[in-house]
DNA sequence: GTGTGTAATTTGTTATAACAAATATCTGAC
DNA sequence: GTCAGATATTTGTTATAACAAATTACACAC
């Protein structure tokens, strides 16, 4: 799937939008998709089980795609499987969780720093982006806050015209799916400019050394609420 | 698999060393490990194609679990699917390639940093790879130092005590493993002092800075040879 | 109540079969 | 010889069944 895939329009289309490329999807790929962006979205919680023959019933597919779908989340460490052989919902350690952090912060940051070559209409997305998530916590919204702040991240990433530095970084991002809800655990960073609004101006004045380590301290200095949502890590 | 896996031995084993953990593999995952240490050996070349039937007859198994094994390099990225859906050895891109190398930079730099900690005993066994890697190159047997050169790399950058940087950075060298045997296809460079010594110096001294860069330059210098295996890149 | 054995069910794994679409092979006309 | 068309085979995909191992349910003793 993934390049021919559904993922990257790009290029400015000239066709009517209700002109698009065929998608053939198999059953074991719709199944996929929509377990990761349950995923994403925290729409799963840590330990849940999810047996083979519950699930195929529930997507309507018989056993082998199901069965697909799920061994290629597992592959991808968005799910795990016990020493049952069940596919679970992984829980983060906190070691895992600091490695994300740390390798999020090379990679994003780069990306940042490879962004300021967008066009500025994909910067003013990106602005719109962080004006809904100052909405949203005026609003107290956080469930959508997160979604957002997810949003804004990845779009950034995207913009940085380096697809496969992208599908890890968003690999990574799933894996913070189920714990992603209570980035707000710990109330709303009251920093002065937030370091989003940073990275947007840097891309707007052309700094990419600015926009990466506006990208680096967002990562650094945020997601403390994930903490507590954590497994004290294995002794080893 | 991956973290219950035979990958990290790791904790000082007491017991004598044929007492191993049980390792109940399944068929899938047999398939999947022999497919992938034969791409990572560059034995499968670029454009191969690998139908389902044949395959399994191969590797005497069934379809069902040919088709997990072979989907799961597929999700990796180290295979891909054709207009078909048939399994194909991928063929590089020139950005792809550019891109690797710039992912490499950081995430291997990263680990080289963090590789500072590690007991002496563990720089010894790097420094006697790349020992090997000297002697292939003086007896010009490059297909060995090809594979020896991905153990240091690998080798180091397990080091850095980052389990998932490391399957992040052994995806990326199994992606290229089908063109990694043309590494030297320039000839053999005559750095002074090599790189990989230039690294193992820094670690004996405990200087994070240095390993970091001497793994850069190492990656962003080499592979020249590699270049003239990659297919230009597509217009979009 | 608590424990213990057995039976029934459910689990993951693998093999096999059915299906449509694509490919290959063969046949025959010219 | 070349080309057209029909047939046969092979392809990926999905469903179903068979298997052993694990889990659960349940009945019965104490």
């Amino acid at each position: 799937m993934s390049s021919a895939s559904a993922s990257e329009p790009k290029t400015g289309e000239i066709l009517p939008d209700w002109v698009r490329p065929i998608v053939k999807e198999s059953l074991s790929e719709r199944a996929y998709r929509e377990l990761r962006v349950a995923l994403m979205r925290g729409q799963l919680r840590p330990d849940t089980r999810l047996r083979l023959r519950p699930m195929s019933a529930r997507f309507g597919i018989s056993a082998t795609p199901m069965r697909e779908a799920l061994l290629r989340l597992v592959s991808e460490k968005a799910l795990a499987l016990d020493a049952r052989g069940s596919v679970v919902v992984p829980r983060l350690a906190l070691d895992q969780l600091l490695e994300i952090r740390a390798i999020r912060t090379d990679l994003e940051g780069r990306a940042a720093a490879a962004a300021i070559a967008s066009p500025a209409a994909e910067i003013d997305a990106l602005e719109a982006i962080h004006a809904q998530i100052s909405q949203c916590h005026a609003s107290r919204d956080f469930a959508r806050a997160v979604n957002l702040n997810t949003e804004f991240h990845l779009s950034l990433c995207r913009l940085g015209g380096m697809p496969i530095l992208y599908e890890i970084v968003e690999l990574l991002w799933v894996r913070c799916g189920p714990i992603l809800s209570h980035l707000y655990d710990d109330g709303v960073p009251d920093w002065e400019p937030h370091p989003h609004r940073r990275v947007i101006d840097a891309l707007r004045h052309g700094d990419s050394d600015a926009a990466r380590d506006a990208v680096r301290e967002d990562i650094e200095r945020g997601g403390s609420g994930l903490f507590a949502h954590v497994r004290a890590s294995p002794a080893g």
